[in-house]
This record gives structure tokens, C-alpha cells and sequence, in this order.
RNA sequence: GUGGGCGUAGCUCAGCUGGUAGAGCACUCGGUUGUGGUCCGAGAUGUCGCGGGUUCGAGCCCCGUCGCUCACCCCA
């Protein structure tokens, strides 16, 4: 009989790990919430048009890169590649944008593309993701890009970098397009280069072949397109961030990869990650909403790679904290004293402590053991003595000591200590 | 989609010019009649990724296939 294995390139995370990927996320959700974002619960699974459309039929993303199939009833069904078209047509569907702007949700799912897997990339991926809609306000680009932020940095983690760029209105990128093209015309590429520019001229910005990014060097830049409009938004945008001491560097060669981007663009890469390096992105989208048949709003957003981002904490040796530990580990001695440890445990646990107990009928040593694996912060042995006297030595499974407390006062014990 | 590296015990890996499988860690029990992490002892564990070929004989050679991994590409 065979053995079942995984598809192809997913991510799965399990005990231990499994904690600090819950960890990462919990901590990414939280910054969102704190900030006034909630929760949109959406499927993971739409019609395939609604990211041709919203997404771009250019982007690799969409021509090369989707779970495409049919469904029982002839429909054509895609597996969400990213997460803002589908919040953009449930918001719309919904009729959310009818109410007070902007309209603030996060999401956190699991997202997929056929790529060929590598280090950080996965046909099957977790983002956490929030988009903040309805209105076209600096500010809110600041808010968006701080929740990232702080969430980044009450991770514990330093060794990432901010880039931001202003892409400019849909005109803008119009007239620079042109431009740009006509400049790269000039070059003398090989195919499959040129073809690449056709699709999206921008991409030659990120090419890694020196020769490349030395015959990029003099290219027009999109900045120097923008409109006063826009140029003014920018410079909020900026000022925003430096007013809540956010490091960032204007990168005016940063290319985004999903057609919908307008204005404000940014990316948080991180240093000690390989080839796939970015580890959150996003910006604003102007014509997106109106693309997908709703009214003309504007709207901005990011996605965060859990996957990359648990990657990048571990890369850094960043530590789970207290909470994600058992605060209690009973070790029972006898039958008896396992049906009391048992009741005890539940009633711990019913106080909002965590409890673990040593099953299995295991010698005294095997009992231990199984407390000091379980990561515990504290053990007890329950046998006869204890049962009969109420008195029980709480011991600190860092320290080795011990101390004599009461069952009654157990819980308060192991309060204090968290 | 293209290219490089690699698949041997739960994990990390060794295995000479082909002779029929090993180490460390982890695991279980014991040394210590009621206290883990150190030390010592004992024990359990493999269709050597899968399929085919060459050979008297394949973990080792050849072909195919699946998977992992890294890079290109692309992006979270």
C-alpha cells in the first residue's frame, strides 16, 4: 500500500512548529484588530473572472499561475490566488461601501498558486491581510503601512527594510508606460526580455543581470511623472510615517506584480531570507472596485506571507512567548490519583489555565520526563500523600525548586507566575 | 515553465573499486521503593523514495518516475 504524501509545494505546519506559525499569525491579526479592522471570512474558491478581471490578464499571476478548474455545473471555478478581489466583491455584493468609509476588514487564509516551489514560495500559502476601503486618504495609506509595522516589530524582528513608491493615477501610468517603452525600445535585448517588457516594462527594473540593470539606469522614472495630485499624496504619505518614526527608503524602481496598484505602493523585504525575500506588500487600488462593477472608490490594502514571516522570525531566533506554554504539568502516581488529577486539571483548566497530565500509567521518571518535553512551567506529582493531605509541592521545571502550596492555592500559584 | 543539488531508522547523516545496512540524536525501560534536564546500561526501529534494466549479486551502475531542495522566473 502507498503512502500518502502532501501535494506538491504546500506549507504544513505541526507540533512544535505549528505553535510558532499560529504565534506569527495571531500577532499579525492582533495589530489589525487593535487598529479598528474586522474580521471578513470569505471563500477560498471564486469564479474565475473575478480575478482575470480585477487581478489582470497580463500579470503571471492570472495567465500562468491559477488553480483553475469546472465545477459540477460548468462554471469555472479558481482557487483565490491573492485576497483583495475577493473582499472587493463581497464588499460589493454586500453593498458595505453604503455605509460609513471606510469600510476596514482583515482576512487571514490560505491562498494558492502553481508555481514551482522554492524556499518561502508554496503552491498552498498563508496570508493575513487587511484592506482599508472608500476613501482616498494619506493618512489611511500611514495606518495600513503602520499596522504592518508594529505587527513586524512586536514580533521582535529588525533585520527588514520598507520600500515605498508612488505608482501615480491610471493617466499617469498611461503617459509613463509610453515613455518608458519607447526607452527600452532603444535597448538591445534578447527575446524573451522583450518580451517581458511588452507585458509589463516595469519588470525590467527588477532584473538581476548587470548589464540589464546598467542599461535600466538611465530610464525614465515614474516620480518624475506624477501629477501635483498625486505628488502632494505622496508627500503625506512620507511625512505620515516619519511622524510615527517609521524607517522607510523611496524606491522609484519598486514594481509590483498585481495590475491593480495605483499611487501608494510599498514592500517590507526581509534580509535573511533567500530569493523570496518579501515578506509583506501592498498599496492603493483606484479603478479596481469600479473594474469589478461596483461604484468608483478607491481602496488600499496589504498582504503578509505567514509563511515567509515565520521564516524570517526563526532566521532572527525570535522566541515564543509564556502564553504559548503549558502553565501546569500533573503527574499522577496511581490509577486513583489520575481520575483526581483529571478532575483537577478540568477545573484549571474551566479558570483559564493551561494543564497537561502525564497518561499512560508511566513510572515516577517517565511522568517527568513527559513534564519536562511538555515544556511546562510548572509540575506536580499526585499520589496518595498528596491526596491525602491536600498539600503539594509545585515545582518550577526551570529552577528545579519546589514549593509547598495547597490544591486550593494552585491556581492562584500558577496565576502569579505567568 | 527552465536549470543545479539531493532522496538510507522518527531526525541528521555514514556506507571504500557493486558482495546483501551502520552511527549520533530522539524514543521506551532500568541504574535511584516518590521527582525531569547530566551520566551509565539495555531495548525497539528500515520493502536503502518508487518502477524497470545491467549483473551470479545493486543502497552503490543505467533508464524512467515521484518527491525534496536551491536558483532563474515570479511574488506573500
Amino acid at each position: 500500500m502507498a503512502k500518502f504524501q502532501a501535494p506538491k509545494g504546500v506549507s504544513e505546519y505541526f507540533p512544535d512548529r505549528s505553535l510558532y506559525f499560529e504565534y506569527v499569525r495571531n500577532t499579525l491579526i492582533d495589530s489589525a484588530r487593535t487598529s479598528g479592522y474586522k474580521l471578513i471570512e470569505l471563500p477560498v474558491f471564486e469564479d474565475t473572472e473575478l480575478f482575470t478581471r480585477g487581478v489582470g490578464e497580463s500579470t503571471d499571476v492570472v495567465s500562468k499561475e491559477m488553480y483553475t478548474f469546472e465545477d459540477r455545473g460548468g462554471r469555472s471555478i479558481t482557487l483565490r490566488p491573492e485576497g483583495t478581489a475577493g473582499v472587493m466583491r463581497s464588499v460589493i455584493e454586500h453593498n458595505l461601501d453604503r455605509g460609513q468609509l471606510p469600510v476596514k476588514v482583515w482576512y487571514s487564509g490560505a491562498f494558492f498558486r502553481a508555481e514551482r516551489p522554492q524556499a518561502g514560495r508554496y503552491r498552498q500559502f498563508y496570508q493575513v491581510g487587511i484592506e482599508a476601503i472608500g476613501l482616498n486618504d494619506p493618512e489611511i495609506d500611514v495606518e495600513v503601512i503602520a499596522i504592518a509595522e508594529r505587527a513586524f516589530k512586536t514580533l521582535g524582528l529588525k533585520n527588514y527594510q520598507l520600500e515605498i513608491t508612488s505608482l501615480g493615477d491610471v493617466d499617469t501610468r498611461q503617459r509613463y508606460s509610453k515613455d518608458l517603452r519607447a526607452f527600452i525600445s532603444t535597448l538591445d535585448l534578447d527575446e524573451a526580455t522583450v518580451a517581458r517588457a511588452e507585458l509589463n516594462p516595469l519588470r525590467l527594473f527588477d532584473d538581476k543581470r548587470e548589464e540589464i540593470k546598467s542599461a535600466m539606469a538611465s530610464a525614465p522614472i515614474l516620480l518624475d511623472y506624477l501629477s501635483p495630485e498625486s505628488a502632494a499624496h505622496f508627500e503625506r504619505v512620507q511625512n505620515g510615517l516619519r511622524a510615527l518614526n517609521i524607517d522607510f527608503i523611496v524606491n522609484n524602481r519598486m514594481v509590483r506584480g498585481l495590475d491593480y496598484y495605483t499611487e501608494t505602493a510599498f514592500e517590507f523585504s526581509h534580509r535573511d531570507l533567500g530569493a523570496q525575500s518579501g515578506i509583506g506588500g501592498g498599496g492603493r487600488y483606484d479603478g479596481l472596485m469600479e473594474q469589478l462593477g461596483g461604484q468608483s472608490l478607491s481602496g488600499i490594502g496589504f498582504g503578509i506571507g505567514v509563511d515567509r514571516t515565520v521564516l524570517a522570525c526563526e532566521a532572527e531566533g525570535v522566541a515564543l512567548p509564556n502564553s504559548y506554554f503549558l502553565d501546569l504539568f500533573i503527574v499522577p502516581l496511581s490509577p486513583e490519583a489520575k481520575a483526581s488529577a483529571l478532575a483537577l486539571a478540568e477545573q484549571l483548566r474551566g479558570e483559564g489555565l493551561s494543564v497537561d497530565i502525564a497518561y499512560g500509567d508511566r513510572s515516577l521518571k517517565g511522568g517527568m520526563k513527559a513534564a519536562d518535553k511538555s515544556g511546562a512551567r510548572f509540575s506536580v506529582v499526585l499520589g496518595d500523600d498528596e491526596l491525602a493531605s491536600s498539600n503539594l509541592t509545585l515545582k518550577d521545571m526551570r529552577t528545579g525548586e519546589g514549593e509547598a502550596v495547597t490544591i486550593a492555592s494552585l491556581g492562584a500559584h500558577l496565576r502569579s507566575a505567568r
